[in-house]
DNA sequence: CCCAAATCCAAACGCTTGTTTTATTTGATC
DNA sequence: GATCAAATAAAACAAGCGTTTGGATTTGGG
């Protein structure tokens, strides 16, 4: 760099080390202890900062938990685009294809970045906006992708409520391993964490899905 | 009743109202908001005792809670044993049964008595030692019990790993009905309450989860 | 009736919470 | 160097927390 370069960086550039700081320090804090049982002090404390920031520079506790959330939910989005199944792929492909782009967002890209993931943990619990945000822009898409996969995979007689059923079905199975992870350890059940691992978990599961969906309405099995 | 008869009960049906009060307003509290998030003043204002009640009959806040959790674990043993598989039963009506048994715990029992379940999802998020216990005596029996039944199901030639996978999978078929409601009625699925709906949805769920198993392993399903 | 144990209550304790006010420092511009 | 706005810091705010205290009240048996 030459001794000629503007040392003011950019606008875009420009960003507030203590609003920085803040905002780690409290994503962090909202994801271990929720919204509530977060305290403003021990943001800062982490934060470096003094308390006044918090108002200073967000506005509010509130405030300050709305931008948190904002982040964490880019940091999810970039775990890559749900690939949506086209409509000569190959369905059982698709149910494949979809359970492993979950569970490694699940899996990996919450680990990189667990505040989206421990933030609704505790917005599953005691809701506030965010979930109806989350369940409408993020959730729902999942689902719904879903629900066609398994549309394509039954045979037509099958009801739409038992496709819903069966489409949460699939949700569930690869959820779990995030959401109860706390009981799943103490199970020795422990979610893998390696991507050898997630690979196993995605043959396991796909090919158990993919089977029950494939039966499913057919005739039952014998011993 | 004579005008003879001893007003005072018998000691064993002795319960003292105030204590008793205080036990279910901290119920609900504790359910709804979590040990932390619960106010020991907004608990006593609904059991309309005072302040210091609690510490004259629990000793303190956490001891009040202990005392809950074990109120709660009692109402849910209300809800019958788990049915274990005989040797020489069918796998198939075990798998169902079992699921039939674990659906109507999470959605029927639970639905009388909402303590435990509510208390677990907060205990899932920020542990304390009740959920260990809770691991060892509650779920972990329902997680080894599906871990025989699969075991059954399966061919011999399948891992010890992917027969823990596909137990966990059972698992989450049923638990996620209870823990993820939040979410499941924003994306239009609801749990069932009704008998019939919970039957439903045991018949749709193990023929799903039987199918499966039953074929897990075996060679893919055609198109 | 009387005493003692059990129970309840009002008030205050020390502490933490989120927020606010006031003052000070910083850094660039004229 | 003076000036002005942005940023930081220290201190106090009212409110809520769990807990404690000391005394009042109720209760039941001798």
């Amino acid at each position: 760099m030459s001794p000629d370069t503007p040392v003011t960086p950019q606008p875009e550039d420009h960003v507030d080390p203590t609003r920085d700081r803040l905002l780690t320090a409290a994503g962090d804090e909202f994801a271990h202890r929720g919204f509530h049982e977060a305290s403003v002090r021990a943001i800062c404390n982490v934060a470096g900062a003094n308390v006044s920031a918090v108002k200073y520079h967000f506005g509010s506790k509130a405030q300050l938990y709305e931008a948190v959330v904002g982040v964490a939910r880019e940091q999810m989005c970039g775990g890559g685009e749900l690939p949506l199944m086209a409509d000569d792929d190959d369905p059982r492909l698709a149910l494949r294809r979809w359970m492993s782009w979950f569970l490694n967002l699940l899996l990996v890209t919450e680990v990189e970045h667990p505040w989206i993931g421990e933030i609704l943990a505790h917005e599953m619990i005691r809701p506030t906006r965010f979930l109806d945000e989350f369940a409408e822009h993020t959730a729902r898409p999942i689902h719904e992708e879903a629900m066609r996969i398994v549309r394509r995979l039954v045979p037509p007689s099958v009801s739409q409520s038992e496709l819903k059923l069966l489409a949460v079905g699939l949700i569930s199975l690869c959820v779990t391993q995030k959401h109860s992870c706390q009981m799943l350890q103490r199970l020795g059940s422990p979610p893998p964490s390696t991507p050898e691992e997630i690979d196993q978990m995605v043959d396991t599961l796909s090919r158990f899905a993919l089977h029950g969906l494939h039966a499913y309405g057919r005739e039952e099995p014998r011993p």
